[in-house]
DNA sequence: CTGTTAGCGCCTTCAA
DNA sequence: TTGAAGGCGCTAACAG
């Protein structure tokens, strides 16, 4: 159907080698061919085949995405930063979302492997270190974001239990003595490091763990928000609430509203990621904001580097998070922002 | 490096074809040869090459979407529905954001062509018809989304006329008569079309259209916010605004905050797109809801259709889209949601 | 500076 | 029920 270089050779009368050489500048051609072939290709509308390039090269220029939930704004901004940097380098993206389910998660890396993509981002499961063994029998480059389901591969991701510690820490600070913790999904990376983020900053400030105010589980906001119920019915309500991630504060941030309990008045409430449009909320909500543009960033420049040197020691980026003080956390607002140290390692 | 099925045909110890039918279950094959092929792949970790197929069949099981800003949840939505029955039918979504520039949509949908998709759905820009004509040269199939750049491709989009008459509808019901409408990027068949249910609800209630109360083009929220001032500065400013997509929602309401206009105590304020928090807002936001997931899941199978009938007479979806009454609009909170009837064609 | 040729990994007639 | 052989469109030695 499509013109291939073959009917271009015939029309511009060249060998089909040299129209592929003026098609990829990838030797000297005389002008006069050029010319022709240049003609040929208008006149026949010739777009290369880079299905027959990447089966010849064995390289795709395709990278695949793989992760959770594209409609989580987290993960949606990185979407699109490591869109925009992949096609900076002349990469396409293959997207799949697999619903944090590990046979869904596995069912995409096959599809990528199939599709022979060059390497690929992966925000894993829980699960995800034997899907990721697979990828290295495939020796294919993988590198983890948001969570680590595999050390021994690259990732990048924020320093999370320094940026909780310190949003905990500030809390303690205000004088809190009862703070609660919603983690999210249990066994991963994320929800593990910002649980020991607070459990530092109540050692720091030489307050009790009590087991009663954290809890553990679930990815969806209606999970947060029977936890949140949970918690002010117990004897000793908590005085604040920590969001262990964005659909944990939406929950809580509902439950609350439901018990017509005020921000920061009744209950104080921070969350680990931040919101778009985090002021047009009420309460405003003092969060912790990933820097995501810089994770899709980081996350293809690792990978770009890995296709180029597979054997590289396995590379492992932490990024600062940022605290965003609001109203939430009921001090004063307006207070400058604090900037978490980012750790290497 | 990877297997191939004649690392495995010599494994088993049969035909290469043999394989390929075991593989793809095209053919009856022995129980005795089937096993040992079986026991073959699994040995040598055989995985299809999918490249390879694809240029043998002319077909790549993968289509594109191409579209203006992933992060705009209105079509992070729609990405997501895609994904979604997209993978349902074996085929994989290759990504583009080409952020409402001709220039890059253009590149998108090369490498879509290059890459040989299937076919491809788009929300094209305003001069996106030249870019769909290319698609048609090249005869790869294409669905619009969102907007129709050419009608004589198929398109599933909403009902932006009788939603957006039955939204300002709304409004003159509760009395206004100065209603100011900030329209979306010009050229866009949204734009126009909201701008004439807009028109059209004045004239039903009898009302004037004053053009100095109509505001038009700009794709990002600050346009929006000087929308707004230049009309809040008229000599007789609205007393309600229009909203023509959720930027320029967001773009009037922290516009409004800035001068201390309470929603809807001092002025109305409702918007084409609803939020996925809006219930967060303060105000909660009166919109009109496109069903993204549909509009998604309609282009996939028109899609699918049209690939497999690319001579079918163009396709035109419409479906109705329903306005969320919340408080912004100052009508009583509570007031049951009324769906606009859809059209076809 | 240019052309011939041998595959990349796979599907699919065609023949047995 | 099985196998041999010819490409799909392209790149990259290898010759000239």
């Amino acid at each position: 159907m499509a013109a291939t270089l073959k009917d271009v050779s015939l029309i511009a009368g060249v060998s089909l080698t040299t129209v592929s050489h003026v098609v990829n500048g990838t030797r000297p051609v005389s002008e006069s061919l050029k010319a022709r072939v240049e003609e040929a290709i208008h006149q026949t509308g010739y777009t290369p085949n880079f299905l027959a390039r990447s089966l010849k090269v064995s390289a795709s220029r395709t990278i695949g995405v793989a992760l959770q939930d594209i409609r989580n704004p987290h993960f949606t901004e990185i979407v699109y930063a490591l869109e925009e940097r992949a096609r900076e380098h002349g990469l396409t993206l293959l997207l799949s979302d697999f619903g944090d389910d590990p046979v869904r998660e596995r069912e995409a890396l096959r599809i990528f492997v199939e599709r022979r993509v060059d390497g690929l981002v992966i925000a894993p499961t829980s699960e995800g270190a034997a899907a990721l063994a697979w990828l290295r029998e495939c020796r294919i480059p993988a590198v983890q974001i948001d969570r680590i389901a595999d050390p021994s591969f690259d990732y990048v991701v924020v320093s999370n239990v320094a940026a909780n510690r310190r949003l905990v820490g500030h809390l303690c600070e205000l004088g809190h003595r009862r703070i609660a913790m919603l983690t999210g999904i249990t066994g991963l990376s994320t929800s593990r490091e910002r649980l020991s983020g607070y459990r530092r900053a109540l050692i720091d400030a030489a307050l009790p763990v009590d087991p009663a105010l954290i809890i553990s589980g679930g990815s969806r906001p209606e999970s947060a928000a029977a936890a949140t119920h949970a918690l002010m019915d117990l004897p000793e309500p908590p005085t604040a609430i920590v969001a262990g991630n964005n659909l944990k504060a939406l929950g809580a941030l509902r439950a609350l509203g439901e018990r017509g309990l005020r921000v920061p008045e009744d209950i104080v409430l921070v969350s680990f990621d931040d919101f778009a449009w985090a002021d047009l909320f009420r309460p405003k909500l003092t969060t912790i904001a990933q820097p995501c543009r810089a994770i899709g960033e980081r996350a293809v420049e690792l990978l770009l580097e890995r296709i180029a040197s597979p054997d590289l020691p396995p590379r492992h980026v932490r990024l600062a998070a940022e605290i965003r003080h609001r109203e939430s956390c009921g001090c004063v607002p307006g207070t400058p922002q604090s900037p978490i140290p980012s750790t290497n390692g």
